[in-house]
DNA sequence: CCGATAACCATACGACGGTATGGCAACGCC
DNA sequence: GGCGTTGCCATACCGTCGTATGGTTATCGG
């Protein structure tokens, strides 16, 4: 049923994600989701967890796995952010329902908590990510990993923004989908300019 | 009316924004406010262009002051960028109401061009205000003012949404208010390091 | 002064969405 | 084997919202 939620958001809006409409897309009927769901803003809620957690998950499984082939932390990084970008079909699914979750937050304490929490998560993760590149040589000693974490997890959040709105073709003379890249790159290069002493 | 559309959307959210509520609010009749839009989107439609056009006139004030003033860019940008942050009452409620089109933009081609073109000025000022500090001895030569608008406005959507987040009080240690400012304020120096050689 | 256009209103209409209700089938425990 | 609990459904209900309609007042050019 979550799943069902997603694809209606995802695909025609929130407005598309009626009770009627994702009992049929779950093939149910609307009783059932009433039977498993008191309301429908539980309902919600439910999907939007599942969603964030799904996310979570994903980057958590790729820093494991860069963290098994001794990536450096800047490369494992490079490769976590995207995941919260819309580059391809289903990213952009989430991508546009975690922005109507993200208005709904505005008035609905449940689902802002929930989106708070997870931003506090990313924060989090990426802090670690340069206390650790610090601890290995990756980071200056006197970078603020606090800082840098604010900063780049609103970059991941503002230039996603830019990707939806900009996909594939040109934005002056260069593709959005190429700036952001750019950008992150650039400022991971700035943040982590050392070599991981640890791996040879 | 419109004034009317964003107190409702910034207090109470879209849902709150009925046409009855609307006309309540802004002490006319239903009818009267279908007399000037012919439907409920053109109504939404009208007062987001308007809350846009606030926001860039005032920065656009803003950076006419502060030319004036014969300020640096960097001061310049400085003063900017926070108007479109969520500081205060009335900031937090166009940032409300500016999430709110965000989400219907997925949606409503018109919307979604309108965002698209606001967020292409602010792209655009940004990068103009590089190109003058390149001219003037501020910014190095050798930097991307494409890239830097790209960076700088991302970065600012994405720290409003955390500074909406977490109002005042603490994160960690720090409030992110402090955060935000400090972000800014670190990358701001680092692109525009230098000083203006044509004000002494 | 008059007639038309615009400002303005109260209310009716039609549609739709979330929830409540009552009921049917199936399964498992005594 | 009965019986209650659970899974499951169709549909009725009620509120609300956007819009349509018909009419009343005011404004103003000729």
């Amino acid at each position: 049923m979550a799943e069902a939620v997603h694809r209606l958001i995802a695909h025609d809006g929130l407005d598309a994600a009626t009770m009627a409409a994702v009992a049929r897309e779950a093939g149910f009927s609307v009783g059932l989701v009433q039977h498993y769901f008191t309301s429908k803003d539980d309902l919600l809620l439910f999907a939007y967890e599942r969603m964030t957690a799904d996310q979570l998950g994903r980057v958590a499984r790729l820093v494991e796995e860069g963290e098994a082939a001794q990536q450096p932390i800047r490369a494992i990084l490079k490769r976590c952010m995207p995941q919260l970008w819309p580059l391809d079909a289903p990213r952009r699914g989430e991508y546009r329902v975690s922005r109507v979750f993200h208005a709904r937050a505005l008035d609905n304490p449940t689902i802002a908590e929930v989106g708070r929490r997870t931003a506090a998560v990313v924060r989090a993760q990426i802090a670690r990510a340069v206390a650790n590149g610090k601890e290995c040589g990756e980071v200056e000693k006197g970078t603020d990993a606090e800082l840098a974490a604010v900063e780049l997890a609103a970059l991941i959040e503002g230039l996603a923004d830019d990707l939806y709105r900009e996909p594939g073709p040109p934005v002056g003379e260069r593709t959005m989908d190429g700036a952001a890249q750019a950008v992150l790159e650039s400022r991971l290069r700035a943040l982590f300019p050392g070599e991981c002493r640890h791996y040879a």
